[in-house]
DNA sequence: CGTCTGGTTGATACGACTCAAATTTGGTGG
DNA sequence: CCACCAAATTTGAGTCGTATCAACCAGACG
């Protein structure tokens, strides 16, 4: 079991010095609540009480925001290690839902165990804060793409970021990894209808820089990619403040 | 100098059990500090290492993000009781830069001094958490509007927002707020154009819903506007998890 | 006064949306 | 293994929201 979320121990490694109890610890909490999710099928819902921390540790998660007439932002892609907000107890309800977008193992921990594991290990707290700050600053990202980037420069910037986040949990290699998402949902990750997405997708493929079929994506040339999309990975603060 | 910063003191006790000692505190930490800006100065800026903790004591400030090319996306507003994230020490380099709006007095505190108000006062510290908490809630909204909603919507709920959150901290009355934001300040934030900015608030203005000149805000029915905005003020969790 | 910044107006262009249908894909059961 | 169905992708034609470009105007300010 020790081993059973390799992605989440080895993201937080990589910004704060986890020692090997500190891994366990985590690994063992996640594990222990463990629990698969159908394609589709919500984990949290946008208004409830948060109740949980929730943690992916296989599969694809969206995060969802719904307006009144049913229009629907999806404001982020959770992927294997990553991790709703660890305090979002001291909230009333949940600004936003989240569901899994393939089949999905996914630990949901409660407060108390949370906070037995930042009381016991100051590292994990930090991996837990540096968590918080890097999903804030995707977040950002994002906004800057809705509001400034055109549909073919979001498109690729939204692809060069996941393909990235694949990279770093050891899911991407020779350019190519999975990808399970929609061009449904890939229009509303971006604000785009779909229609509008597959014309740009196409556009991509047109010129050379990805193939996209069977749930699978290869990026043909990352540099060029993330040229088209003005992608610059260090909002991901993939390696924290060192 | 108790109270120097009656707007952050009201804004966290909201949501945090302050004790009259956590008040001071704070209150004295902040204005030990405090310094004031000219409209327009840089705060902090993007691609530094953060060294230091903002908080807004007066005046308006913006968080902003750049394109290679030039481009720019405010990514919020930061009013007075409003705090730049608490953990920013833990990135390498800040994602967004920090620049006054209006003249404002910020106080900008050092990594240590969060430590020794956090390790004080747990209360301080729930309330630092409650905070970045809310950002994020914020920024996910307006992801949503970036993404789903149409010009007219987005002026409409950003002015709902900024419109609530002044009278959160007692800035607003009868319906009237400062309103130092220039439509191509508001074009940046919305990701339209000035041109079309502008003609969204005339149309607002020839609906009945706002009066907007000489840097004043006038809403004359909150609940219309609300609406037109498909405005719902929970995203703010201005109650916390109470 | 002239200059500057911010706001307003009009004409035109284009990126993205809409609607509708065809095609392909994947899954399911006979 | 094929027939079927639903879901996802693709295509085309027409429309609309928002951008662009270019003036013009008003107040602030030195």
């Amino acid at each position: 079991m020790e081993h059973s979320d390799p992605a989440l121990t080895w993201r937080l490694s990589r910004i704060a010095e986890l020692t090997p109890e500190d891994r366990r610890n985590l690994s063992d909490t996640l594990s222990r609540s463990a629990r698969w999710f159908q394609p589709r099928q919500e984990i949290m819902s946008e208004g409830d009480k948060p109740r949980l921390v929730h943690a992916v540790l296989d599969g694809w998660v969206i995060s969802t925001k719904q307006l009144v007439d049913g229009r629907r932002q999806i404001v982020n892609f959770l992927l294997p290690g990553d991790l709703c907000s660890t305090n979002i107890f001291l909230l009333r309800t949940a600004d936003h839902g989240l569901s899994a977008l393939t089949r999905a193992r996914i630990a949901s921990i409660a407060a108390a165990e949370v906070e037995a594991m930042t009381a016991g290990s100051p590292r994990i707290a930090q991996a837990f804060c540096w968590n918080e700050l890097s999903v804030a600053s995707i977040q950002r990202e994002w906004m800057t793409s809705l509001g400034q980037r055109n549909a073919y420069e979001r498109i690729s910037h939204l692809l060069c970021e996941l393909f990235t986040r694949l990279d770093v949990v050891g899911m991407a290699s020779h350019g190519k990894c999975a990808f399970p998402v929609t061009q449904h949902d890939l229009a509303d990750a971006t604000g785009l209808t779909p229609v509008h997405v597959n014309r740009a997708i196409q556009q991509l493929r047109q010129d050379g820089l990805i193939s996209l079929h069977d749930k699978r994506l290869v990026v043909h040339d990352l540099e060029q990619l993330a040229n088209a999309g003005l992608f610059n990975p260090a909002y991901l603060h993939l390696h924290g403040s060192r």
